[in-house]
DNA sequence: CCTAGTATGTTATTACATAACACCCTATAT
DNA sequence: ATATAGGGTGTTATGTAATAACATACTAGG
Protein backbone atom coordinates (compact mmCIF):
# COMPACT_ATOMS: atom_id res chain seq x y z
CA UNK A 1 0.00 0.00 0.00
CA UNK A 2 1.10 3.61 -0.86
CA UNK A 3 0.06 6.33 1.92
CA UNK A 4 -1.09 9.60 0.82
CA UNK A 5 2.04 10.73 2.72
CA UNK A 6 4.29 8.88 0.67
CA UNK A 7 2.72 10.17 -2.40
CA UNK A 8 3.03 13.92 -0.71
CA UNK A 9 7.25 13.09 0.37
CA UNK A 10 7.24 11.84 -3.15
CA UNK A 11 5.84 15.55 -4.86
CA UNK A 12 7.55 16.87 -2.37
CA UNK A 13 11.07 15.73 -3.28
CA UNK A 14 10.20 16.09 -7.01
CA UNK A 15 9.07 20.41 -6.56
CA UNK A 16 12.72 20.27 -4.36
CA UNK A 17 14.56 18.77 -6.98
CA UNK A 18 13.09 21.40 -9.82
CA UNK A 19 13.52 23.99 -7.48
CA UNK A 20 17.20 23.74 -7.06
CA UNK A 21 17.28 23.17 -10.34
CA UNK A 22 16.14 26.24 -11.32
CA UNK A 23 17.97 28.19 -8.80
CA UNK A 24 21.16 26.86 -9.75
CA UNK A 25 21.34 24.87 -6.20
CA UNK A 26 22.27 21.89 -4.91
CA UNK A 27 19.71 19.18 -3.91
CA UNK A 28 21.94 17.45 -1.37
CA UNK A 29 22.23 14.62 0.88
CA UNK A 30 21.55 16.14 4.15
CA UNK A 31 18.48 18.78 2.69
CA UNK A 32 16.90 15.57 1.60
CA UNK A 33 17.27 13.66 4.58
CA UNK A 34 16.04 16.52 6.57
CA UNK A 35 13.03 16.97 4.01
CA UNK A 36 12.28 13.54 4.14
CA UNK A 37 11.90 13.13 7.52
CA UNK A 38 9.39 16.49 8.33
CA UNK A 39 7.40 15.19 5.45
CA UNK A 40 7.15 11.67 6.96
CA UNK A 41 5.88 13.49 10.07
CA UNK A 42 2.55 13.55 11.40
CA UNK A 43 3.27 16.88 13.53
CA UNK A 44 5.87 19.60 13.35
CA UNK A 45 9.16 19.01 15.04
CA UNK A 46 11.82 20.19 16.88
CA UNK A 47 15.31 21.17 15.23
CA UNK A 48 16.56 18.50 18.07
CA UNK A 49 14.30 15.54 17.33
CA UNK A 50 15.05 16.08 13.67
CA UNK A 51 18.66 15.88 14.46
CA UNK A 52 18.43 12.64 16.58
CA UNK A 53 16.19 11.37 13.85
CA UNK A 54 18.90 11.88 11.02
CA UNK A 55 21.04 10.57 13.29
CA UNK A 56 19.38 7.25 13.07
CA UNK A 57 21.19 4.56 11.21
CA UNK A 58 24.24 6.32 9.95
CA UNK A 59 26.18 8.89 11.00
CA UNK A 60 25.60 11.15 14.07
CA UNK A 61 24.22 14.13 12.18
CA UNK A 62 25.02 17.60 14.39
CA UNK A 63 22.96 20.51 14.92
CA UNK A 64 24.40 22.65 12.11
CA UNK A 65 23.82 20.42 9.59
CA UNK A 66 20.31 20.26 10.40
CA UNK A 67 19.89 23.87 11.08
CA UNK A 68 21.48 24.76 7.44
CA UNK A 69 19.09 22.13 6.01
CA UNK A 70 16.04 23.85 7.50
CA UNK A 71 17.26 27.54 6.59
CA UNK A 72 17.69 26.38 3.10
CA UNK A 73 14.34 24.63 2.53
CA UNK A 74 12.25 27.28 4.36
CA UNK A 75 13.90 29.70 2.03
CA UNK A 76 12.76 27.02 -0.82
CA UNK A 77 8.66 27.64 0.96
CA UNK A 78 9.51 23.48 1.14
CA UNK A 79 9.05 23.84 4.88
CA UNK A 80 7.95 26.09 7.59
CA UNK A 81 9.39 26.98 11.04
CA UNK A 82 6.29 27.74 13.63
CA UNK A 83 7.65 30.42 15.63
CA UNK A 84 5.37 30.22 18.24
CA UNK A 85 6.91 27.13 19.17
CA UNK A 86 10.12 26.83 17.34
CA UNK A 87 9.36 23.57 15.45
CA UNK A 88 9.19 22.95 11.31
CA UNK A 89 6.74 21.16 9.21
CA UNK A 90 6.82 20.12 5.62
CA UNK A 91 4.52 22.02 3.44
CA UNK A 92 1.92 20.82 2.72
CA UNK A 93 0.23 22.12 -0.88
CA UNK A 94 2.36 22.39 -3.14
CA UNK A 95 3.97 25.90 -4.20
CA UNK A 96 3.66 29.58 -2.24
CA UNK A 97 1.04 31.59 -4.33
CA UNK A 98 -0.95 32.26 -1.49
CA UNK A 99 1.01 33.48 1.86
CA UNK A 100 -0.30 31.05 4.64
CA UNK A 101 -1.38 30.80 8.05
CA UNK A 102 -0.62 27.63 10.50
CA UNK A 103 -3.20 26.24 13.23
CA UNK A 104 -1.74 24.15 15.32
CA UNK A 105 -3.81 21.73 17.46
CA UNK A 106 -3.52 21.56 21.07
CA UNK A 107 -4.99 17.96 21.47
CA UNK A 108 -3.13 16.00 18.30
CA UNK A 109 -0.85 18.61 17.71
CA UNK A 110 -0.94 18.48 13.91
CA UNK A 111 -0.80 21.31 11.62
CA UNK A 112 -3.07 22.56 9.28
CA UNK A 113 -1.92 25.04 6.73
CA UNK A 114 -4.96 27.41 5.68
CA UNK A 115 -4.29 30.27 2.61
CA UNK A 116 -5.47 33.99 3.90
CA UNK A 117 -4.86 35.85 0.51
CA UNK A 118 -7.98 37.86 0.95
CA UNK A 119 -6.42 38.95 4.31
CA UNK A 120 -3.74 39.86 3.68
CA UNK A 121 -4.08 43.00 2.27
CA UNK A 122 -6.34 44.29 4.86
CA UNK A 123 -3.66 43.59 7.13
CA UNK A 124 -1.30 45.57 4.81
CA UNK A 125 -3.80 48.45 5.14
CA UNK A 126 -4.22 48.05 8.96
CA UNK A 127 -0.67 48.56 9.25
CA UNK A 128 -0.16 51.48 6.59
CA UNK A 129 -3.02 53.27 8.25
CA UNK A 130 -0.14 53.79 11.11
CA UNK A 131 2.85 54.39 8.42
CA UNK A 132 4.17 50.95 8.35
CA UNK A 133 5.11 49.15 5.38
CA UNK A 134 4.37 45.35 6.03
CA UNK A 135 7.39 43.25 4.18
CA UNK A 136 6.81 40.05 6.22
CA UNK A 137 3.58 39.01 7.95
CA UNK A 138 3.72 35.61 10.26
CA UNK A 139 -0.09 34.22 10.82
CA UNK A 140 -0.25 31.68 13.42
CA UNK A 141 -2.93 29.78 15.42
CA UNK A 142 -3.95 27.72 18.15
CA UNK A 143 -7.27 26.02 18.68
CA UNK A 144 -8.90 22.70 17.34
CA UNK A 145 -8.87 20.31 14.92
CA UNK A 146 -11.59 18.95 12.97
CA UNK A 147 -10.57 15.09 13.98
CA UNK A 148 -10.23 16.37 17.28
CA UNK A 149 -13.47 17.81 17.53
CA UNK A 150 -14.86 14.87 16.11
CA UNK A 151 -13.62 12.86 18.82
CA UNK A 152 -14.73 14.87 21.50
CA UNK B 1 10.72 68.02 31.32
CA UNK B 2 8.00 65.14 31.57
CA UNK B 3 8.09 62.32 28.76
CA UNK B 4 5.34 60.90 26.89
CA UNK B 5 7.12 57.18 27.68
CA UNK B 6 7.43 58.59 31.82
CA UNK B 7 3.48 58.86 31.23
CA UNK B 8 3.28 55.61 29.59
CA UNK B 9 4.68 53.99 31.91
CA UNK B 10 2.68 55.74 35.25
CA UNK B 11 -0.61 54.61 33.06
CA UNK B 12 0.73 50.85 32.74
CA UNK B 13 1.47 50.51 36.45
CA UNK B 14 -1.55 51.92 37.70
CA UNK B 15 -3.64 49.53 35.29
CA UNK B 16 -1.45 46.80 36.79
CA UNK B 17 -2.17 47.73 40.18
CA UNK B 18 -5.70 47.51 39.15
CA UNK B 19 -5.90 44.40 37.45
CA UNK B 20 -3.97 42.94 40.39
CA UNK B 21 -6.13 44.36 42.89
CA UNK B 22 -9.23 42.78 41.01
CA UNK B 23 -8.19 39.39 40.56
CA UNK B 24 -6.78 39.24 43.64
CA UNK B 25 -3.12 38.84 42.83
CA UNK B 26 -0.06 41.05 44.10
CA UNK B 27 1.72 43.54 42.13
CA UNK B 28 5.57 42.44 43.33
CA UNK B 29 8.36 44.09 43.32
CA UNK B 30 10.18 41.74 40.70
CA UNK B 31 7.32 42.07 38.65
CA UNK B 32 7.23 46.22 38.92
CA UNK B 33 10.46 46.10 38.08
CA UNK B 34 10.37 44.10 35.13
CA UNK B 35 7.49 46.39 33.68
CA UNK B 36 9.07 49.48 34.63
CA UNK B 37 12.25 48.45 32.22
CA UNK B 38 9.89 47.38 29.85
CA UNK B 39 7.85 50.41 29.64
CA UNK B 40 10.99 52.49 29.44
CA UNK B 41 12.45 51.11 26.45
CA UNK B 42 12.34 52.27 23.14
CA UNK B 43 12.00 48.69 21.53
CA UNK B 44 11.10 45.47 22.42
CA UNK B 45 13.87 43.35 24.72
CA UNK B 46 15.17 40.10 25.19
CA UNK B 47 14.60 37.97 28.27
CA UNK B 48 18.45 38.11 28.98
CA UNK B 49 18.92 41.71 28.13
CA UNK B 50 15.99 42.54 30.82
CA UNK B 51 17.44 40.12 33.42
CA UNK B 52 21.10 41.95 33.51
CA UNK B 53 19.19 45.46 33.61
CA UNK B 54 17.31 44.17 36.30
CA UNK B 55 19.93 43.09 38.19
CA UNK B 56 21.91 46.47 37.91
CA UNK B 57 22.37 48.50 41.23
CA UNK B 58 20.63 45.85 43.30
CA UNK B 59 20.91 42.70 43.74
CA UNK B 60 21.45 40.12 41.40
CA UNK B 61 18.27 38.99 39.17
CA UNK B 62 18.34 35.42 37.95
CA UNK B 63 15.98 34.16 35.10
CA UNK B 64 13.14 32.33 36.67
CA UNK B 65 13.01 35.77 38.32
CA UNK B 66 12.05 37.39 35.43
CA UNK B 67 10.55 34.95 33.72
CA UNK B 68 8.20 34.43 36.12
CA UNK B 69 7.06 37.99 36.12
CA UNK B 70 7.00 38.01 32.09
CA UNK B 71 4.83 35.47 32.31
CA UNK B 72 2.71 37.03 35.15
CA UNK B 73 2.41 40.23 32.62
CA UNK B 74 1.36 39.07 29.80
CA UNK B 75 -1.20 37.03 30.97
CA UNK B 76 -2.14 40.08 32.26
CA UNK B 77 -2.00 41.56 28.90
CA UNK B 78 0.61 44.43 29.81
CA UNK B 79 3.28 42.91 28.28
CA UNK B 80 3.12 40.71 24.76
CA UNK B 81 6.04 37.91 23.24
CA UNK B 82 7.38 38.31 20.22
CA UNK B 83 7.14 34.91 18.95
CA UNK B 84 9.28 35.93 15.89
CA UNK B 85 12.37 36.61 17.65
CA UNK B 86 11.65 35.94 21.58
CA UNK B 87 11.69 39.41 22.58
CA UNK B 88 8.63 41.06 25.07
CA UNK B 89 7.71 44.56 24.45
CA UNK B 90 5.17 46.44 27.42
CA UNK B 91 1.79 47.03 25.57
CA UNK B 92 1.40 50.71 24.48
CA UNK B 93 -2.57 51.21 24.51
CA UNK B 94 -4.77 50.95 27.64
CA UNK B 95 -6.68 47.24 27.72
CA UNK B 96 -7.05 45.00 25.20
CA UNK B 97 -10.65 45.24 24.24
CA UNK B 98 -9.26 44.58 20.72
CA UNK B 99 -6.85 42.20 19.10
CA UNK B 100 -3.93 43.74 18.26
CA UNK B 101 -0.70 42.35 15.91
CA UNK B 102 2.91 43.61 16.71
CA UNK B 103 4.85 44.55 13.56
CA UNK B 104 8.63 45.11 14.27
CA UNK B 105 10.60 47.80 11.84
CA UNK B 106 13.40 45.96 10.19
CA UNK B 107 15.52 49.32 10.52
CA UNK B 108 14.63 51.13 14.40
CA UNK B 109 13.71 47.72 15.78
CA UNK B 110 10.52 49.35 17.23
CA UNK B 111 7.24 48.29 17.52
CA UNK B 112 3.75 49.02 16.28
CA UNK B 113 0.94 48.39 18.02
CA UNK B 114 -2.34 47.66 15.41
CA UNK B 115 -5.66 46.68 16.18
CA UNK B 116 -6.84 44.17 13.79
CA UNK B 117 -10.44 43.59 14.84
CA UNK B 118 -12.03 43.29 11.59
CA UNK B 119 -9.48 40.80 10.53
CA UNK B 120 -9.72 38.20 13.44
CA UNK B 121 -13.42 36.93 12.26
CA UNK B 122 -12.16 37.00 8.61
CA UNK B 123 -9.37 34.36 10.05
CA UNK B 124 -11.51 32.37 12.32
CA UNK B 125 -13.63 32.20 9.18
CA UNK B 126 -10.85 30.48 6.99
CA UNK B 127 -9.58 28.55 9.92
CA UNK B 128 -13.72 26.99 10.29
CA UNK B 129 -14.11 26.54 6.68
CA UNK B 130 -10.84 23.79 7.30
CA UNK B 131 -12.98 22.92 10.07
CA UNK B 132 -10.47 24.32 12.56
CA UNK B 133 -12.09 26.04 15.41
CA UNK B 134 -9.19 28.89 16.46
CA UNK B 135 -8.57 29.80 20.29
CA UNK B 136 -5.86 31.88 20.13
CA UNK B 137 -4.05 33.88 17.02
CA UNK B 138 -1.02 35.49 16.61
CA UNK B 139 -0.16 38.16 14.04
CA UNK B 140 3.02 39.11 13.57
CA UNK B 141 4.86 41.83 10.86
CA UNK B 142 7.91 42.93 9.62
CA UNK B 143 8.73 45.68 7.37
CA UNK B 144 9.73 49.64 7.91
CA UNK B 145 8.28 52.13 10.38
CA UNK B 146 6.57 55.29 9.54
CA UNK B 147 9.61 56.99 10.84
CA UNK B 148 12.22 55.37 9.31
CA UNK B 149 10.32 55.74 5.89
CA UNK B 150 10.70 60.00 6.13
CA UNK B 151 14.51 59.11 7.06
CA UNK B 152 15.51 57.29 3.70
C1' DC C 1 -1.61 28.61 66.05
C1' DC C 2 -1.87 26.08 61.79
C1' DT C 3 -2.42 25.59 57.17
C1' DA C 4 -3.35 26.63 52.20
C1' DG C 5 -2.21 29.63 48.60
C1' DT C 6 0.78 32.77 46.42
C1' DA C 7 5.24 34.30 45.42
C1' DT C 8 10.30 34.66 45.56
C1' DG C 9 15.37 32.93 45.75
C1' DT C 10 18.68 29.72 44.26
C1' DT C 11 21.02 25.93 41.91
C1' DA C 12 21.27 23.30 38.16
C1' DT C 13 19.94 21.75 33.85
C1' DT C 14 17.61 21.45 29.45
C1' DA C 15 16.52 23.23 24.96
C1' DC C 16 17.37 26.17 20.88
C1' DA C 17 20.73 28.19 17.66
C1' DT C 18 25.07 29.88 15.69
C1' DA C 19 30.28 31.21 15.19
C1' DA C 20 34.38 29.83 13.33
C1' DC C 21 37.40 27.06 10.80
C1' DA C 22 38.95 23.07 8.02
C1' DC C 23 37.89 20.52 4.20
C1' DC C 24 35.62 18.95 -0.24
C1' DC C 25 33.65 19.35 -4.73
C1' DT C 26 32.65 21.42 -9.13
C1' DA C 27 32.63 24.92 -12.61
C1' DT C 28 35.10 28.18 -15.25
C1' DA C 29 38.87 31.12 -16.41
C1' DT C 30 43.75 31.52 -17.56
C1' DA D 1 46.50 21.35 -16.19
C1' DT D 2 45.96 24.22 -12.64
C1' DA D 3 44.36 28.15 -10.19
C1' DT D 4 40.61 30.20 -8.08
C1' DA D 5 35.87 31.21 -6.56
C1' DG D 6 31.41 29.66 -4.80
C1' DG D 7 28.70 26.56 -2.61
C1' DG D 8 28.35 22.90 0.60
C1' DT D 9 29.49 19.81 4.55
C1' DG D 10 31.83 18.21 9.07
C1' DT D 11 33.34 19.39 13.55
C1' DT D 12 34.31 21.81 17.84
C1' DA D 13 32.94 24.98 20.75
C1' DT D 14 30.04 28.43 22.38
C1' DG D 15 26.22 31.54 22.88
C1' DT D 16 21.38 32.34 24.01
C1' DA D 17 16.57 31.14 25.71
C1' DA D 18 13.80 28.81 29.08
C1' DT D 19 12.54 25.68 32.81
C1' DA D 20 12.80 21.94 36.65
C1' DA D 21 13.10 21.31 41.32
C1' DC D 22 13.37 22.55 45.90
C1' DA D 23 13.87 25.71 49.84
C1' DT D 24 12.05 29.80 51.93
C1' DA D 25 8.88 33.66 53.02
C1' DC D 26 4.47 36.22 53.46
C1' DT D 27 -0.40 36.50 54.14
C1' DA D 28 -5.27 35.41 54.88
C1' DG D 29 -8.74 32.31 56.79
C1' DG D 30 -10.03 28.54 59.99
ZN1 LIG E 1 3.11 25.72 2.72
ZN1 LIG F 1 -6.32 17.67 16.60
ZN1 LIG G 1 -1.18 45.70 23.74
ZN1 LIG H 1 11.85 52.20 12.14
Amino acid sequence: MVTSKEVHMQDLIRQAEALCQRSGMAFTAPRRRVLEILAASETPMKAYDLISKAGEGGQATKPPTVYRALDFLCQLGLVHRIEQDATFVACNHAGHAQPVALFVCNSCLKATEVAYGEVSPILEKAAAAKGFNLQRLVVEGRGQCQDCAMAA
